[in-house]
DNA sequence: TAATCTACGACTAAATCAATCGTATTTCAT
DNA sequence: ATGAAATACGATTGATTTAGTCGTAGATTA
């Protein structure tokens, strides 16, 4: 059930990234310093970050990483999944990395862990790096309620 | 963010031992064959099981394993927590280990961790063996909602 | 007394994690 | 121009965890 370092300091560089939004690129060495994170593994998540669209980097003296995307149109969801691969607990709840498991027709618990995966899916999907920024509400469990009892099903 | 084999298994086993409960013991043989376990491995697991109350063993002809406890009395959470250490997806929201992080006054995103911690453990620490076994709701959202808008604060 | 169980430590193969290192390349201030 | 400062990126590594297997001892009972 845990968050791996790289999911961990990506989102803190992240949330450097958005707090210095427009004011210009921010080196690695900067970036690795203010978040606590060695220098030389942040270079692998940044690249990735790149490839995904989320940063941009400059080469060259001033240069460094800035935020590529509005801080609204990224979310905690694309992070984790990006870095630790999958949102879920188990497999035979994954939305995005559904795997078949062969007891599921008698499983009892399958049930309980699609509502973990459900509610942190939610969460996490939500949580875009402007409203957690803020300290915004990203999801008031009324709300989650009240989707709930819609029905969502299996 | 998921749950090791060992955590799978376990609940598996538990569940058939539930569905027996008060009808004699079963071999470890049986119950590696009917949850698709590899029998060897779930020694290890049925061990770690009695260790903890959960089950009781007996050698010899018509041996095996049965519950020691009422399913009521057990949850998952319990037994993630033995077999995966812990619920938390970060040590510094983590009740039962808890782990200090020096980015913790200025980290932007332990709020939203922690409310994912605070309803996968509720939903876990609620959700015992017989709740679950019957298919009963174990937390609604509605109960969860006003329990949160009655403040926990962080 | 032999078949059938559990008990338990030793061992291992593979994967994953969390980096580190070397070096190439680009940019820009001077 | 040129050198300092930055990113780019593949190779490698050490530690830990995961997911088992194996051998054998010991208990029970039909």
């Amino acid at each position: 059930m845990r968050l791996s370092k790289k999911t961990d300091y990506a989102l803190r560089v992240l949330f450097t990234l958005v707090e210095h939004h427009g004011r210009g690129p921010i080196p690695i060495r900067e970036l690795a310093r203010r978040n606590d994170v060695p220098k030389r593994f942040l270079e692998h998540i940044m690249l990735e970050m790149k490839a995904r669209g989320w940063v941009d980097s400059s080469p060259g003296k001033q240069g460094g990483y800035v935020l590529a995307k509005e801080p609204a149109r990224i979310t905690m969801g694309e992070v984790i999944r990006q870095f630790d691969g999958v949102l879920a607990p188990i497999g035979c709840v994954s939305v995005a990395h559904y795997e078949r498991c062969n007891q599921e027709a008698v499983c009892r618990f399958r049930r309980i862990l699609l509502d973990a995966r459900n509610y942190v899916a939610r969460l996490m999907d939500r949580a875009t790096l402007a409203m957690v920024f803020l300290g915004a509400p990203v999801q008031t469990r009324e709300v989650f309620a009240q989707e709930f009892s819609a029905g969502d099903g299996i």
